[in-house]
DNA sequence: AATATACATAACGACACCTTTATGAAAGAA
DNA sequence: TTCTTTCATAAAGGTGTCGTTATGTATATT
């Protein structure tokens, strides 16, 4: 096992004893992976809309057949976006709101610039000039708070 | 020209004329699979920090070869992360802090639940009720707002 | 002019994604 | 038990990702 070509293999991610787990880069990339297609963003967005759902409702609804839907909802569990509970034959499948905040929080605080290399520009171009970190560029602060 | 196996083609973004473009679906799929690699997030990260880079600046602070960080680089603008800018024979980028918040916006407003199906569960599971939308589950608000 | 630098692109290989079709397994209904 | 429903999984094919190496192109330098 040597993993040559490509970092797309996953490592299992590390579980660590109750603490709130931090997300880490890899996690971070998982977690795009799952957003990353227009069906399972069609899945997310209807589930945002009904809470809890039975799956094959939600695979008629958007009209994929049955086994693509448990392929994209393997991908999204893997994702951390879906949660899934089993109830006899059926399986129902809802947001992991925490799960999904955790992680868009992590993003936003990549984007944030969290880490030493403050504001120093590696080589800058000409007729441009670091600002103090005062005034954000305008829709640099703004996200509807509603996760 | 049939789009055979795998939605994953792009079909040339439209461009409204002088209207702040919505996010579409796909639009957004294309931003996520931006962000779905950890190569490409280290580039934002780094991004994130500098504010502005030379590209091959960036390729050996994270000792990635020349064409790969021409081939994420081209990701990046492509799913409207990344903005460049050439000088010479150098070529700068920095983040589209703009249309990172656009994406990001529409996402939250898809998690939200906006459209129409409100409190309707799809055959809800046994044990389970509708919560009046009022005092949310907790992590489900909060968001630091430095997009 | 010739050379060096910065970036883009093509070619290739390995693998992952994504789809359909076909089967399998488990739980409920007849 | 037998049939049906619900979901998971395997197989197979097409396509995209993602890495390296090699080559091309444009700009700066000598």
């Amino acid at each position: 096992m040597n993993r040559v070509a490509g970092d797309r293999s996953r490592p299992t991610r590390q579980i660590l004893p109750l603490a709130l787990t931090p997300v880490v880069e890899g996690d971070l990339a998982t977690y795009f992976e799952g957003l990353a297609n227009p069906t399972r963003l069609h899945i997310v967005e209807r589930l945002a809309q009904v809470k809890e759902a039975r799956v094959s409702d939600v695979a008629m609804l958007l009209g994929i057949s049955q086994p693509r839907m448990s392929w994209h909802l393997r991908l999204l569990r893997r994702a951390g976006l879906v949660l899934t509970r089993r109830e006899g034959r059926e399986v129902f499948c809802r947001l992991d709101r925490t799960s999904i905040a955790e992680n868009l929080s992590a993003f936003t605080a990549l984007l944030a610039g969290d880490g030493q290399p403050g504001p120093a520009e590696s080589r800058l171009g000409p007729a441009e000039t670091v600002n103090p970190p005062s005034p954000r560029h305008g829709v640099e602060r703004s996200l509807p708070e509603v996760i």
